[in-house]
DNA sequence: CTGAAAGCGCTTACAG
DNA sequence: CTGAAAGCGCTTACAG
């Protein structure tokens, strides 16, 4: 009763065009499903000729391999996790769009997943992703790059992984540095050279290695102009804005202020602001201010803020483009090395003397 | 020659000690593999000392089903999709740590897939994404959740979706509905309750469905207390900083000024903060500024900005969770919902008239 | 350079 | 409530 088609209440959904297997394409292009196997795989052992037939034949019926079957077979997903802890948002997200640039069409996908490294059961917590989703690398962010027991954690049970960090940690097949001290340092020598002798410091925790690496270059780059900075001068602060309030209320009461602050990044130099601000303190004519990130925040705040850029993106990119590269070769080349550079705005100048 | 050992390079990796499989749960426990494939799907249909049995030899072996055999069988992966196109940095990212809410331990892990919804290709790369990955579902973020394109794309083949708005645009058991009509309804509200009678909007692009919703709730709510908006004091801009540069600039220039502006969202209130700055107009005593999204940049403004705030990761575990909660039952109930409430900080005063 | 067989770790029908 | 057989879409040995 082809009427009843009618009243049936749910219109059926288009029947599912089952996708193309590796044996239709085989079967269609008269080879054996082990030689598709072979081009998938981008074996050489495949005349000519005969993969560029069935590269054809995959184009046109739209074929692309199941992820999970390879996967299945390979005993490894076709999946690269980010592993990070509460960095900024703006951080986080850049880094993300980095590594999706070097998973553009390769096959990978990225799976997100945050912890907290001061849980306990964190280490656990990441063993089990990486497990379970036999996960086929891992990028490891600040600053759980910088934790030794994760390191050693992933490579007890044979997991890829590269961290991203100020300096080297690890085997260079497994670095990305992104040289905060050289960062730091172009921070120092640049107030140098508008004539600041008597500089502060805001760092982050000295827990962080980006901490210790923004510190060391900071104050050794002054050191080597001649310029001393005082511990009074040197504050702990905890990397967040309201940490950057407190640190610049020490640094900007006493009587003896100093004319620039650098700050170990954009957020506690946003604190800086506000404590100018309601001290009644003009930025740039009576305080210069140094950021690091060059967060959009940087320009957000009044005046712009002259602030250390580091390419998040290209970082991100460059650390999951070395999970997905070939085994071999990576040997006996150099860490990956991304720089900082300065980005000048308006929130220095000469100190008036 | 057991010295040679010593003599090897490289330290063999610990044997990799072979994760247990559903073969090996159902010998140690004497039962079929079919059974504890029933326990894994929790069928009801296993006799409850089998499965406690059962489930504990799981959690002494330290046994999970290895997610791309199931994907495989099921012709399904354990993945869900989130599909954005650029909102700000830490509305991604609380998205993405409210899906992850609703994901933990269950199972499922969370894919990004940024893309550019003005790109002519981009439902295509949706569509590959999803096809590819055989993805259980994807959530669709605004404002490529307002693209009635892709939701229809989606619905073709077959996959769940949640898509996130302003209001509900597809059946409730696809949609989170933020009310963002409400939370500007708050701001005019508080706005008129200070006395501010000459009010401005600067509002996002028509083109996204928030942009509306925020100004008929702002404008409505006014017409309710008997207040106009002249034609000249809305000002359409495109949600971002500069863009919001241009339209205080608009707005502030003329002879009257208003007392109050309401901005879509917080980037833009920025840049009424920024012109304001320029001009020498004191907020709040001058001009009252109320912005959107409570994002971090709210606090960092001096003074602090009122703004209506969205639980956006709230909003991302529900819409998260609707994709992998149980199909059935889902019919007749109303759509999520997410409400919007206005945060007060000191942006505002009443108009000193 | 190419192929037939067996297997990756699960689930779906189909029986009982 | 439980199980034996076949299959999901690939790859790895092993032959030729």
């Amino acid at each position: 009763m082809p009427a009843a088609k009618k009243t049936s209440k749910t219109v059926a959904p288009p029947a599912p065009v089952k996708a193309a297997t590796i044996n239709d394409i085989a079967r269609l292009a008269g080879v054996s499903k082990k030689t598709v196997s072979r081009i998938i795989n981008r074996s050489p052992l495949v005349r000519q000729d005969t993969r560029e037939r069935v590269e054809a034949l995959m184009r046109e019926v739209g074929y692309s391999p199941d992820p999970m079957a390879r996967g299945l077979a390979f005993r490894r997903s076709f999946l690269i996790g980010m592993v990070y802890d509460n960095p900024t948002a703006q951080f986080i997200v850049n880094m993300q769009y980095g590594a999706l640039d070097a998973l553009r069409d390769s096959g990978f996908e990225l799976v997100v997943h945050p912890c907290d490294s001061r849980s306990p059961g964190y280490i656990d917590g990441v063993r089990r992703f990486v497990q379970q989703q036999k996960l086929h690398g891992v990028m490891l962010v600040p600053r759980v790059s910088e934790d030794q027991a994760l390191a050693d954690m992933l490579g007890a049970i044979g997991c890829r992984y590269t961290r991203i960090a100020a300096v080297a940690l690890d085997e260079p097949s497994r670095m990305v540095v992104t040289h905060d001290r050289d960062g730091a340092a172009e921070a120092a020598d640049y107030l140098q050279s508008l004539g600041h002798r008597d500089l502060a410091l805001i760092t982050g925790p000295r827990s962080y290695r980006s901490a210790i690496e923004r510190t060391d270059g900071f104050v050794g780059a002054l050191v080597k102009r001649g310029i001393e900075l005082p511990k009074a001068r040197v504050v702990e602060a905890g990397y967040t804005f309201e940490s950057g309030v407190a640190a610049a209320e020490k640094l900007l009461s006493g009587k003896r202020k100093p004319t620039a602050i650098f700050c170990g990044n954009d957020e506690m130099a946003a604190g800086v602001y506000r404590v100018a601000l309601r001290a009644g303190i003009n930025i740039p004519r009576q305080l210069s201010v140094v950021g690091y990130d060059d967060s959009p925040l940087a320009s957000r705040l009044w005046p712009p803020l002259t602030s250390v850029r580091r390419d998040t993106r290209d970082t991100g990119r460059v650390a999951a483009a070395m999970l997905i590269q070939a085994e071999e070769g990576a040997g006996a080349r150099p860490a990956a090395s991304v720089r900082p550079h300065l980005i000048v705005r308006d929130s220095c100048q000469p100190p008036d003397s």
